[in-house]
DNA sequence: GTCCCGCCGGAGAGCGCTCGCCCTTTGGCT
DNA sequence: AGCCAAAGGGCGAGCGCTCTCCGGCGGGAC
């Protein structure tokens, strides 16, 4: 049989004062007389006592926990459900967000709730799990425009705070990055070294950041004198990339630049033209997307645009944890300025 | 001022019963008359009841929530911190971990709370959590022989289930791979597809899977006439793998088989050869261990021995589940088998 | 010397839930 | 018809903590 925990009331007799006097000292409350404060550590010391977070939670309405949800595929069967989690923890891309979100979570001792949402019934259960008090708030991160859950989560007035701006206008919170600007760096480079038939794939062009990334690309070639780009449409992968690729050059044999929308596409992009037997970057110039993993590994190692990934996700857990403390009422968004990498592929 | 959630009080009154039955409805828990619970359900749906589960755990003592901690590095840097879990979240392995937790967990409603414990103080982090009862039990995935945080929470008493039998033996559950199993596979393939002079490059020896794998691969050899397998150690990565092979090669160049105890060394071993000039598998064979992702991207494929770590890691959420429930006392360990899957490489 | 104010410790009321216990009702058996 | 057991619902005591309010005490100002 295992002794109870001790309590707070156990290390107010231990040190002789009150509970109050005990939970004031854990918490650094109001002033305290330090010969007390003294004799209550020595007490918490030796009676080993640690705080009890259900009772605290209770009372403070706070769990002091944030959830971490990754929100997307539209399917319902239970295999596609693990097959989603593995998906999105095989990408380069969570990592960093993970790594982001910890740095600001662990010198408040907090810990993410990981949580995979693939169908609408997890979507329920992410929205159940706040509602119980489990988590205190949600960073959500979704791999397909038109994801419902921060409409579900705002209708409930659970606080969160997205990745990338929705496609649809949902009064929440979120962090993104100034995708134009981003596709701007691409196109000034590209031109700057001296391509003149530039080309460019773009991401399924439901997303927001896909068109701002194809805008700020034409924008820019436009005013540099090149009102007419050719576009191929993919869907952030290597294959589509790749086959991106391959319709663009049977069109316009001739190009002499590329900008991938994303570092995988880009990779694929480098694999055909291999394939082809066109030299990268002395027949055609690759600008990727990202700055992800794969842009080092590729051969050649790819010019590409860094989004800060880390301190996106950790402005995202500063922004929820404020949302939380109810510091802002009105939502608000935080936006991100790129920087070019320049490798060898470019 | 958004309007108080709506207690089991609430619901009682608004379906004319009492707190007890509305608590005994929600949890399934005696039987209570069917049309009695019929209007328990409509007033929980009406008055969009969530259960609060901070008041639940203070009664019931238990969070329902686990962590999955991943300990390791020595060192204790806030920066290598965040490396730390960069390097983690960008393996591989990992992803298969945390895809058969949740397989797991989310039929239970349950989500795990993702720790890093790269120092030690992280790892006083990870008892403090837990003594709080913020968290049941931990999944300790330890990156490093001699990991201290088993031996923590072991003295501490609570409840947890490990990755890998530890190197000092620590009265704790664990889930492990038949290693030595594995390697006779390996050995027996490399026989049987002809090679004669074979060798093997090693993890790092303090860890006893490593150990496990080199003895089995050994024994295999032996019990077959081949007394005498040349043997480098390296440290389960790419690069290491390399350089073992470098010094396989200068020693015994007419190899024609090699067993690498881990992917990323295999891959190591390929590359080497690959620039020497010699052909996989037709001049040199070569086998994995694990069944990771660089298994399929390297070239050629790898032919490995697969580890079942999506299995493996649902176990133990189960064993850890067990713990908790007081539904055995004495540690037990789980062993899998392995498996060999032939691809190209040999 | 008196009064007031500020500082600090204690008392006690909950936070929302579970669970042991008791009481009522019902149905089957003698 | 009477009895008993079992089923089902209510009561109330906490779980361990925070926080408001209150009271006591000491010091400075008049």
């Amino acid at each position: 049989m295992t002794r109870r925990a001790p309590t707070l009331e156990d290390v107010a007799r231990e040190a002789g004062v009150s509970r109050a006097t005990v939970s004031r000292v854990v918490n650094g409350i109001r002033n305290v007389d330090p010969a007390i404060q003294e004799a209550v550590r020595d007490a918490i010391e030796r009676t080993g006592y640690a705080p009890n977070r259900a009772a605290r939670a209770l009372v403070t309405r706070r769990a002091e926990t944030i959830a971490l949800v990754v929100s997307g595929a539209r399917d319902d069967s239970e295999g596609e459900q693990d097959a989603f989690a593995s998906r999105v923890l095989a990408d380069p891309f969570f990592g960093r967000v993970v790594s982001g979100v910890i740095r600001f979570l662990r010198p408040r001792s907090m810990y993410p709730v990981l949580m995979f949402a693939g169908t609408d019934t997890a979507r329920q259960e992410v929205v159940a799990y706040l509602r119980q008090g489990r988590a205190d708030g949600a960073l959500i991160f979704s791999t397909h425009a038109e994801d419902p859950l921060p409409v579900l989560l705002a209708s409930e007035d659970l606080p969160c705070v997205l990745f990338a701006r929705p496609a649809t206008p949902v009064p929440v919170t979120y962090v993104d990055l100034a995708h134009r600007d981003g596709a701007r760096l691409a196109a000034e480079h590209l031109l700057a070294r001296g391509c003149r038939r530039v080309a460019t794939i773009t991401g399924p062009l439901d997303l927001p950041a896909a068109q701002d990334r194809l805008a700020g690309f034409r924008e820019t070639m436009e005013r540099h004198g090149h009102p007419y780009v050719p576009v191929a449409e993919g869907g952030f992968t290597v294959e589509s990339g790749a086959a991106a690729m391959n319709r663009l050059l049977s069109e316009h044999p001739a190009i002499d630049g590329v900008f991938a929308a994303n570092d995988l596409m880009a990779q694929g992009v480098c694999q055909v033209l291999h394939e082809r037997g066109r030299r990268v970057p002395q027949d055609v110039a690759v600008v990727g997307f990202d700055d992800s993993g794969v842009a080092v590994s590729c051969r050649p190692p790819l010019t590409t645009v860094r989004q800060p990934m880390e301190e996106m996700a950790a402005t995202m857990a500063r922004l929820l944890q404020e949302e939380i403390e109810g510091a802002r009422d009105e939502p608000t968004a935080v936006i991100f300025d790129p920087e070019l990498v320049v490798r060898g592929s470019a």
